[in-house]
DNA sequence: TTGAAAGCGTTACCAT
DNA sequence: ATGGTAACGCTTTCAA
């Protein structure tokens, strides 16, 4: 069984206040008996009790993160810069999955309630806003990062996702890419909503109609990005370049291409959504529009903090993609 | 402020031991009650303190994962598994990164001590035995998956890495390659040292002695295999083939061959150690050895629930490696 | 079937 | 500078 600070009062004859006071290196406990607790307590291998702390301070230093998936790279980065800037603030995190199921991230939320987290991070937070209310009796901060509906509901960090759309479309269109297609992610999620507007507001600069068959959906992942491949594939007339939702899509396009002896980028050219850490490293290295995963995490924690402390300027913010160019476009070999 | 046990009781007109055990359905109180009560905890929105549950009842339901970094997508992978299983049981995770860092993973441990969870899995353990026995005052059963320490320290869950490494060898042997590289992976890791010794069990096997020249060594990161790969290419004579440490390196490695324009598989075949959920959609599709990630997350925290109802019988566990042959391996074109 | 009270390991306030 | 004690929100005897 764990020692206590009664043990230690015991052993060090002393009140446990006294001790109390010495490990928390109270002004009010004379230098001496300070060191002579703490030699007592090392001895013992004393190790406060962090949940007795959390319920007599009403704080668990604690951040519960819930996440669709850790095993896509783009959210594994972000948690990880959230972890590192929630520990640099002495802040330790819970984490917990939904796979993406709005049942499982109310239940996910409604643990961390339980375990009376400090703050929570939705990454890609998938339920509705009244839902979420609902379970929100406790006043938690709670930041999303990308949400992935429309509506506002608390304080959110977003990356400019029209922008980012509209980069990756132009870059293919300077580049001479006319018939330039578009896989997009699950229909529900905001972020691809914005995106493909991105994607058809830059078309439009140049007096191009978005092509709805050129449009077609994946599903986030490398599958439905070969999946979606193969229908545009099967065209009549083939796009010579595409934008895909997110790099995980991309690498499922760019595997089908291949698939169907296509050569990237001399016969199809293809931009991603991310920067994953590994898009550097993919054959070709793929030209993609980057989120700023660290800044994402780190800010997200940041704003809870902030909220935290009773901070009422905290506001939603939106941080700027930025386009990567790498060797997965070039101009197309025949110009429509 | 949150709503207790207590309000409730003042609420319901009974004494909040009666509402603690009605919310805990007890048998002892009557279905009318009970049903009253419940009715008025929904009603007011209440959430039990897991905190205060812990404190009373010395346990967290809560397991603290440590791993260097879950931006690797083979720890990322084994962590989904623990959380899942974590999940299925009741339990939540506690998440902390080590970066690869003794020191950190000690910090990490105590921190988790302190929080009191109820276990804990370290993923690739970094610190030596010595140190964290030290740490260990409060007897938290602990699970290591893949020690990078040779000694072993307490439970843990292998992948056969000998057999493993020989596998893959075995495969490029049997394609017909002779000049097969190794880039290991750092030098601490044991892992790595066994995948080695299994790829030069499988040379003897064939008569060869292990050249020196070929063996090499990364990062286990994709910027390590780049960098021994083009070592690897510099040399008078080229290996026609490579077994790397893991996938992140194999793609490294493919992607320093591919700047040099070889053809994979045809100037080189490369294998690779994990099996990554991306691996069979790069380009081109990569051969590896799989480790059984989803059971080596759920055999810990088995292995931590066994421990924890005070199962004597736990034993270590190595779990199978399983070769996986997808399009980055051939028969080398010219037969050395 | 219900209530009263002790106790989990701390912090913090009030005395001394 | 130190000790005593209440309180945090819950579970669990022990009584009634």
């Amino acid at each position: 069984m764990a020692v206590s600070i009664k043990d230690i009062a015991r052993a060090a004859q002393v009140s446990y206040s006294t001790v109390s006071r010495a490990l928390n290196d109270s002004p009010l406990v004379k230098a001496e008996t300070k060191e002579r607790i703490r030699q007592v307590a090392a001895e013992m291998g004393y190790l406060p009790s962090a949940v007795a702390r959390s319920l007599v301070m009403r704080r668990t230093q604690t951040i519960g993160v819930v996440v669709s998936t850790i095993t896509d790279l783009f959210f594994a980065e972000v948690i990880h810069a959230i972890e590192e800037t929630a520990l640099r603030c002495r802040y330790n995190v819970i984490l917990t999955n939904s796979g993406g199921d709005p049942q499982r991230e109310l239940a996910a939320i409604r643990a961390l309630c339980e375990r009376r987290v400090d703050g929570m991070i939705l990454v890609s937070g998938c339920s509705r806003r009244k839902d979420l209310c609902a379970e929100h009796k406790l006043d938690i901060p709670m930041v999303i990062i990308n949400n992935v509906h429309q509506e506002h509901l608390g304080y959110s960090i977003e990356v400019d996702n029209i922008g980012g759309g509209r980069q990756a479309t132009l870059h293919l269109l300077e580049l001479g890419h006319r018939r330039i297609a578009h896989i997009a992610g699950p229909s529900r999620e905001w972020d691809s909503v914005e995106r493909q507007q991105g994607y058809e507001q830059a078309l439009q600069a140049y007096g191009l109609e978005p092509d709805p068959m050129l449009i077609t959906r994946g599903n986030s992942r490398p599958r439905g990005g070969i999946e979606a491949m193969e229908r545009l594939l099967a065209l009549p007339v083939r796009p010579t370049a595409i934008f895909c939702y997110n790099d995980a899509t991309a690498i499922g396009a760019m595997r089908a291409a291949y698939a169907a002896g296509l050569r990237i980028p001399q016969d199809l050219s293809v931009v991603g959504f991310d920067d994953i850490d590994l898009a550097p490293y993919l054959e070709p290295p793929l030209t993609t529009v980057a989120q700023p995963k660290r800044e994402m995490g780190a800010r997200a924690v940041e704003m809870v903090l902030a909220l935290l402390s009773g901070d009422q300027q905290v506001e939603d913010c939106v941080l700027p993609s930025r386009l990567v160019i790498r060797g997965s476009t070039m101009p197309p070999r025949i110009i429509v």
